[in-house]
DNA sequence: GTCTATAAACTGATAGAC
DNA sequence: GTCTATCAGTTTATAGAC
């Protein structure tokens, strides 16, 4: 089993992640990041800059992954049931593929706008509200969802559902992710009222 | 207008309180919390022992509200539609009455969990949790609710839902909470789906 | 690529004057 | 109740040896 050039730099980001994910990223010191490898702090400053750049570089294949997903759902033609089922799905997936980079994007955003390198995420966070946005709006006026409700208040209810189940749940072969991105499009489009058939 | 005794205190935990909030309980120091205050980083531990007590007084009044209303609605007889409803609410009215505290448990929980002191917070999460699985195992078991989505999960996508609206919902006279608890209960009780009427 | 050693700034908290 | 002054510990980050 050869080592890649670059290996030690993903080892690093692994320990980064798992603890900016478990303590928050401010509460983190690289002494512990260090100590997770098993070098010394100063080392890590071979590799990388700062401890930003750690972060950074955790969010960065995290929303990159995010945004080619949601591209390729929207590229297809199909009912908005089937859209807002698949962003649903897309989103899972990233969940699973960056369980820390989501939790720390969920936790610590407000810490990270603070910092000015950080500004990015506001566009990210608008870029990804805009494919939730174009889906609900189309089934709306397609008369295929209710057309009552805020499709923004919407949004914002499904969003949040779906990206903190990142804090509960873990997959199994019993409950996989793809039935919780069942159950959860399920909810969302029936609702929890029981069929009086 | 005569100053109460307290006042100091309260005037401290305010601006404690939306600090926290915003950057997060590591991210805020001491001096910072003084500085929006107007006096110096010492007099602070004239009012509280440490930083750490400041969290803990704001959270406590938080979660005491909070259980405080989910008595009232659990001591009620009735449908549980209308529970539910009245549980969202409930909720809703406390992220109203507590924004800067709905925030610090939803963004610093991890972190504060990794603190001994606040290890009570584990046993306030679980009895949240049991009010809700009570309203929601009831409508099952009473048929008005679907028996095909397991409870916790649905109890976990409704929770995250209604508490990160602490996030971005600024009630106004066009839109105000009880239209918000409206809405959510709505989506989660009937669904996005368009009725074909 | 890691270590040694350390700088420079910042942290929560304390003691005692006023 | 606040300020002055400060402590002891910790923080991110750097310079240079190995």
């Amino acid at each position: 089993m050869a080592r890649e050039p670059g290996d030690r730099r993903e080892t690093i980001l692994d320990s980064a992640a798992i603890l900016f994910a478990r303590k928050g990223v401010a509460a983190t010191t690289v002494r512990q990041i260090a100590d997770d490898v098993g070098i010394l702090s100063g080392s890590l400053y071979h590799h990388f800059n700062s401890k930003e750049a750690m972060v950074d570089e955790i969010l960065s294949s995290f929303l990159r992954d995010l945004k080619d997903r949601y591209t390729r759902v929207l590229s297809q033609k199909a009912d908005a049931r089937i859209l807002l089922h698949d962003l649903v799905v897309a989103s899972l997936e990233v969940v699973e593929a960056h369980p820390h980079a989501t939790e720390i994007y969920q936790n610590d955003l407000n810490y990270l706008l603070g910092i000015e390198h950080f500004s990015y995420l506001r566009n990210a966070g608008r870029e990804v509200q805009d494919a939730w946005l174009k889906v609900i709006d189309a089934g709306i006026a397609e008369g295929v969802f209710r057309n009552d409700l805020d499709s923004k208040i919407l949004y914002r209810l499904m969003r949040d559902a779906i990206w903190l189940s990142v804090r509960w749940f873990k997959p199994s072969p019993a409950y996989p992710i793809a039935k919780l991105a069942e159950d959860t499009t399920s909810l969302f489009l029936d609702g929890l009222t029981a069929k009086t058939a």
